[in-house]
RNA sequence: GGUUCCGUAGCUCAGUUGGAUAGAGCAACAGCCUUCUAAGCUGUGGGUCUUGGGUUCGAAUCCCAACGGAAUCACCA
């Protein structure tokens, strides 16, 4: 985990001039190939221009078109080389070749300096990313971070912008466990406010006693229909106000069943205990409800944290705050922050009548959570229409003197998820509920697969399953692979794709290659021969740099809290697996030594793609 | 108006710690299954990287300005 999140796109290259030691050729094993040379290379160049000093390498791998595994740009030695870029390239190159027993040979286009490595050595990382049961994930480093995550309403049932959030966090949580961090995912549930009183009031006056159990429907939808109920008889009330001749927002405020509604709300806090009881048991329902679309989802919580119970907190923060002279107090008895002087405006931390507001909780609950867990991090997935609120949160918690724990909150500010139409607006009922959608992939995978033949022969139990996972895949994978701060479009009429770059397609590969296993495997074909002096094929070698890449990929991800890192290189190692798959023949091969290197080497692949999609949160089939 | 974010192919998105000729998928068209799963593979067409300046050997990427879009600036949470 980086020190702060500000800290991002820092890259691990070194400075020229930093006179790394000499690595071994053991060190390539045990190392990433790109991390052995540039310390190797900037040793050399060092040697050669001790004017580069400070210099950063720039090194990445060849691409196609050139030949060559790996790149140097040597614009930037100029200065220090004191000749043309090609005279400086050849320069640098015939040394590398000279001193550096891996490196076979090298070529020079226009600046850059392209090498090629003994191919030997691509057999050699292949040995060690099979070797390496913890590849790709970091050793620990003892920092412990909290992911907030999902905190819903509990007066209407998820939906697809709810889906967004929980994906995120989850796969944010993962990948942050990956690169060596204790990760404690929380939920903060808003249990309380006057939009329950509004779901509960309607049950009240409109429900006849309905349950979940005796309308058969699922918990949180029972509610959520009750807090549309709600709406449409207040809509109702303010159109008879003004058609008597009240004024709008003066309608608004004197609708019957919304003073009713602030009553049950100041009823609740007085603790009144047939609000309350009411309270307790339509919550429950919703929480049966949000529990079961939380399984579906394959998301979790290791701490649920309830705003009936937090949201007192944060007071004394303020005093705090007016004891140190950084708030102020109002005639009124409110109590404000400027911050003016921060581009922002003055901000209300408590009303008047000393109740507190939803800064004031988060004040408390930040205080609080960093306090009990010694947290290095705290990171709220929270949507970007909150922006200002965690820029004053950080600010607040500054002024009141807790730097560290200011700069150690990241808002992971995600964009909205956009229909075709705009906006999902719940009143005008354009939400794409959860559930809805979630058993509508599913459906529209079993149908697919049932259509492709692939279930032929396959129980129902199974068929179930592979569904399942088929239909979230494209799911999560839709949601993930897009850059998490962009508004992303999701449109209801065109059902998520699962051809091209999909879950489905990623999916496919690893089952494709788990049935070319399970063929060796009844067959009797051993593939546990050491392939050292295998020859490999160009693609070959390009799988194994690819493959060697995941462990940097991890990294990114965490560094940058994004999944679409992750997606993204998944996609490019199944896109080039699959034609390399297309083109050269595995158990077909006759060459024993041969075949074995390709069932190691689709291993490998299949291997790092499963791991990769846990960290999207997704499950790869043996079969599908 | 202030703050923050976004603008890349018809559509959905990659690429943004400055590097070689800007990439995928979808959609369209043309091919590839007696061979390990065709949810696959190959090919064709499709781009003033919103615009204009600047920085430099080099800019989709950095800086400035403009234009277009989103969010927010509640004694709601």
């Amino acid at each position: 985990m980086p020190e702060s999140a500000r800290m991002r796109h820092t890259k691990n290259v070194p400075d020229i001039g930093k006179r790394t030691t000499r690595l071994s050729h053991i060190a390539l094993r045990t190392m990433n190939t790109e991390n052995y040379l540039s310390q190797t290379i900037a040793a050399v160049v060092a040697e050669l221009y001790p004017d580069a000093a400070g210099v950063p390498l720039q090194l990445s791998r060849t691409r196609k078109e050139f030949e060559g595994d790996y790149t140097l740009v040597v614009f930037p030695l100029l200065k220090a080389s004191r000749k043309a870029p090609e005279a400086t390239a050849a320069e640098i190159g015939e040394r590398l070749t000279a001193s550096v027993p891996e490196i076979e040979s090298y070529n020079v286009v226009k600046g850059f300096l392209n090498l090629s490595l003994h191919k030997h050595l691509w057999n050699d990382r292949l040995k060690a990313i099979a070797a390496d049961g913890n590849f790709g994930f970091a050793t620990p480093t003892g920092h412990t971070i909290m992911v907030e995550y999902s905190s819903p309403n509990t007066n209407k049932p998820l939906h697809l912008g709810h889906i967004r959030n929980n994906l995120l966090g989850y796969s944010v949580s993962e990948i942050l466990k990956a690169c060596g961090n204790d990760v404690i995912k929380a939920n903060l549930v808003n249990d309380r406010g006057i939009h329950i009183c509004k779901s509960m009031l309607a049950w009240q006056l409109y429900g006849n006693g309905e349950t979940p159990q005796s309308s058969g429907m699922k918990g949180d939808h029972l509610v959520g229909k009750y807090y549309v109920e709600f709406d449409k008889h207040y809509k109702a009330q303010i159109r008879e106000l003004t058609a008597a001749g009240m004024p709008e927002d003066e309608a608004k405020k004197n609708a019957p069943i919304m003073l009713q509604a602030q009553e049950m709300l100041r009823r609740w806090e007085a603790k009144d205990p047939e609000v309350y009881s009411l309270w307790e048991t339509m919550n429950g329902w919703v929480y049966e409800g949000f529990d079961k679309t939380y399984a579906a989802l394959g998301v979790d919580f290791d701490k649920i944290y309830y705003e009936s119970q937090t949201y007192l907190l944060g007071k004394e923060l303020v005093e705090e705050g007016l004891r140190k002279g950084v708030f102020y107090r109002r005639a009124d008895n409110s109590v404000w922050v400027d911050l003016t002087a921060d581009g922002l405006d003055e901000k209300l931390l408590l009303r008047g009548d000393g109740t507190s507001v939803y800064m004031t909780q988060d004040l408390g609950t930040a205080y609080r959570r960093f306090e009990d867990n010694k947290l290095d991090e705290l990171i709220y997935v929270v949507g970007n229409e909150q922006n200002y609120h965690f820029q004053v949160l950080k600010l607040v918690l500054a002024k009141l003197g807790y730097k560290e724990w200011s700069d150690h909150i990241f808002h992971l500010s995600y964009g909205m998820v956009e229909l075709p139409e705009g906006k999902m607006k719940s009143r005008e009922g354009t939400v794409v509920d959860a559930d809805d959608l979630i058993e509508d992939m599913v459906s529209t995978a079993m149908d697919m697969s049932r259509e492709l033949g692939k279930l032929d022969g396959v129980d129902s139990t199974e068929a179930k399953a592979i569904s399942t996972m088929v239909g979230l895949g494209a799911l999560k994978y839709f949601i993930l692979k897009v850059d998490p701060k962009k508004t992303m479009l999701f449109d209801p009429r065109e059902s998520i794709d699962f051809n091209g770059n999909t879950g489905p397609f990623i999916q496919y590969t690893h089952a494709r290659i788990r049935s070319v296993i399970r063929k060796a495997d009844e067959a009797g074909i051993a593939y546990d021969g050491d392939i050292s002096s295998t020859p490999l094929l160009d693609e070959e070698i390009e799988l194994i740099k690819t493959l060697g890449e995941f462990p940097a990929t991890v990294r990114q991800a965490g560094e940058t809290f994004s999944p679409s890192v992750i997606a993204n290189y998944i996609y490019d190692l199944a896109k080039s697996y699959n034609g390399y798959y297309h083109d050269h023949s595995i158990l077909r091969e006759e060459n024993a030594d041969i075949r074995t290197m390709r069932l190691q080497l689709s291993i490998q692949v299949a291997r790092i793609i499963k791991r990769g999609m846990r960290l999207l949160g997704i499950d790869v089939p043996e079969r599908m």
